[in-house]
DNA sequence: GCCGTTTTCGGCCCGACTGTTTTCAGTCG
């Protein structure tokens, strides 16, 4: 079941896409899709008392008309006046704007002209040329249409991949462009630099006097399949991997704004521009000038932000979930979470149950990456398909531990662990005897996940309720793109983490991220504190934690939340409180 | 539909590109 806030906000895009439809000015849409944005920024519970007390004019972007809206929206789940808009423009027209290319104007004008949105009827109307006679549309839209209504129907248009699948490439390709002919500074951008979920595509900025000999030495990137087009400043290719890349090439005194630019998000940008505009400024990737045009000298991001009396604000968080507004009022975290703070890695399996590095080697690879400890948290028993410990196993295991801090130590620690199996009925799956001994318990739900919401929460609520609980792993149980998250409340397991002191993971495996960076927000909103795991299943997975800290930090995680940013003693410590 | 350190009305972020046009609308980031 969705939560309020979720189908608030898909209602308010609802609404955001019907007005386009309809034609309505611009800045009214806009006003309802800003509003959108800016709830996804605000807690559930702030969301509520919001309506509640009637101060939602409080939100920037929110006036009196949306706030109604929204108050509606929160008492009945309707919104008055979006049923009748969503009848008169059916589902398929929605899809259609999806499509590259297709906005709502276009799409509208298939509709009209052709009597149906239906992909299956464009694609013929396609192949008979009924679409370039169609005002607006000539021969090279149809064939452009044609090609994305097949891909369509194929495999479908999630031409997404997750962050992890990608960033390997782009930063190799990052290296090749910083050896370009004068290059003098380059860095990735867009989505990647954000660490967003999921990229569509890769975004790179160099600086160098020519630009065109980077364009030519960058085409030449020996994955490079296919230039899909290369002018004065930019060049677009596709990789061997299906992968589009596009670079911008410009001079060194114009890279700071087109880093900023180009990063984004769009939406963060826009927000930006209104506030320079209030001072007199325009701001563009060409630069920051004033209204005579004079250029501001603007050497890095930082210096930009300054120049419009902001705070850096790091990339993560450029979203327009409220950062700026935060940023003004001076309440951006100023302890944001970074990997150096990380002291120890949590979450990790070896060739004990289904790891693919040896425990020494594990320990190892962590000490040599600066880290004071490494808890070892193999599947337990249950996990069959996993090799799962049996209480036996994990005794044996210990000896092995001992050992291994005898000659790693001091100043290096395994902690003993498990990764328990919550059971169908929110049991764990050792016995008490045995989790009291252990330094710390992650409990994971890795079986039956199809339960229905009421029985899926009350299994972990009461997992939680366990005294020897720790750390909730991978709470939500979403594979990014592949499978959807637990029919589970989360908002009672966060309100239940902060009375019991169970800490939440994020998980870094880029296949999960899981808390996300939305529910890290959340988790602050609540102080509940988190802990930023890698699930290393080899020693090469130790380098998860990068995207552990980083969704953590789209969460606006503080350091201080964070319980494996304290030595080895205090972490034990600190989860040994919980349960008060 | 929102908003106010020139405005309670009249603005509202910026530029590039594409394809279809013959001066520009639509789309994109």
């Amino acid at each position: 079941m969705a939560d309020v806030k979720t189908s608030v906000i898909r209602a308010l895009k609802e609404m955001a896409l019907s007005l386009k439809l309809e034609g309505a000015n611009a800045f009214r849409i806009q006003a309802y899709e800003q509003a959108a944005r800016q709830l996804a920024g605000v807690s559930e519970d702030r969301l509520l008392e919001l309506v509640r007390t009637g101060r939602l004019t409080t939100l920037v972007g929110i006036g009196p008309s949306l706030a109604e809206h929204v108050t509606e929206l929160v008492n009945t789940g309707q919104l008055t006046g979006l049923e009748e808009l969503t009848e008169r423009y059916p589902d398929e027209l929605r899809a259609l704007v999806r499509l590259p290319s297709i906005g709502p104007r276009r799409a509208l004008a298939l509709w009209e002209a052709l009597g149906t949105a239906d992909p299956a009827a464009l694609v013929e109307a396609c192949q008979q040329g009924r679409v370039r006679e169609i005002p607006g549309f000539g021969r090279n839209s149809e064939q452009t249409l044609l090609a994305s209504l097949q891909q369509l129907l194929g495999e479908g248009l999630t031409d997404r991949r997750p962050l992890a699948e990608v960033l390997p490439e782009a930063e190799r390709l990052l290296a090749y462009v910083q050896q370009g002919p004068g290059v003098v500074r380059a860095s990735l951008a867009g989505s990647v630099r954000r660490f967003a979920e999921t990229v569509g595509d890769v975004d790179l900025v160099a600086s160098a006097p020519r630009a065109r000999a980077v364009l030519d030495h960058f085409t030449r990137w020996p994955d490079v399949v296919k230039v899909r087009g290369s002018g004065e400043s930019l060049a677009s290719v596709i990789l061997d991997s299906g992968l589009q890349v596009d670079l911008r090439v410009v001079r060194d005194a114009d890279f700071a704004t087109a880093l900023h630019h180009f990063t984004g998000s769009k939406a963060h940008n826009v927000r930006l521009r209104t506030l320079a505009r209030r001072k007199g400024l325009t701001l563009s990737e060409w630069g920051l000038h004033d209204l005579k045009g004079r250029k501001k000298r603007v050497t890095d991001e930082d210096g930009l932000y300054a120049l419009l009396g902001l705070p850096f604000i790091p990339p993560e968080l450029r979203e327009d979930t409220g950062e700026i507004q935060a940023a003004l009022a001076g309440d951006l975290p100023d302890d944001l979470v970074t990997e150096k703070d990380v002291l120890g890695i949590v979450h990790s399996h070896s060739t004990w149950s289904d790891g693919r590095s040896s425990l020494r080697e594990m320990a190892l690879a962590a000490r040599s990456l600066g880290m004071q400890y490494l808890t070892v948290t193999e599947h337990s028993q249950t996990a069959g398909y996993a090799g799962g410990l049996t209480p036996a196993d994990v005794r044996r295991q210990w000896r092995e531990i001992d050992a291994l801090n005898r000659e790693l130590g001091p100043h290096f620690r395994l902690l003993k662990g498990i990764e328990s199996d919550i059971l169908e009925d929110g049991r764990l799956d050792l016995p008490d005897a045995m989790l009291t001994q252990l330094d710390l318990v992650i409990a994971s739900i890795h079986a039956r996940h199809g339960m229905d919401g009421a029985r899926m929460t009350h299994r972990v609520l009461t997992a939680m309720d366990h005294p020897r609980m720790d750390i909730l792993g991978h709470p939500t149980g979403r594979l990014i793109l592949r499978r959807p998250p637990y029919d589970l409340e989360m908002k009672r397991v966060l309100e239940r983490a902060r009375q019991t002191g169970v800490v939440l993971e994020v998980n870094g495996n880029p296949n999960r991220l899981d808390l996300s960076g939305a529910h890290v927000r959340e988790a602050m909103d609540r102080g509940v504190r988190l802990c930023l795991s890698c699930d290393s299943h080899s020693t090469a997975e130790l380098g998860h934690l990068r995207f552990a800290v980083a969704t953590a930090r789209r969460g606006w995680a503080r350091r201080s939340a964070v319980v494996n940013t304290l030595p080895a003693a205090d972490f034990v410590s600190t989860l040994r409180g919980n349960h008060p």
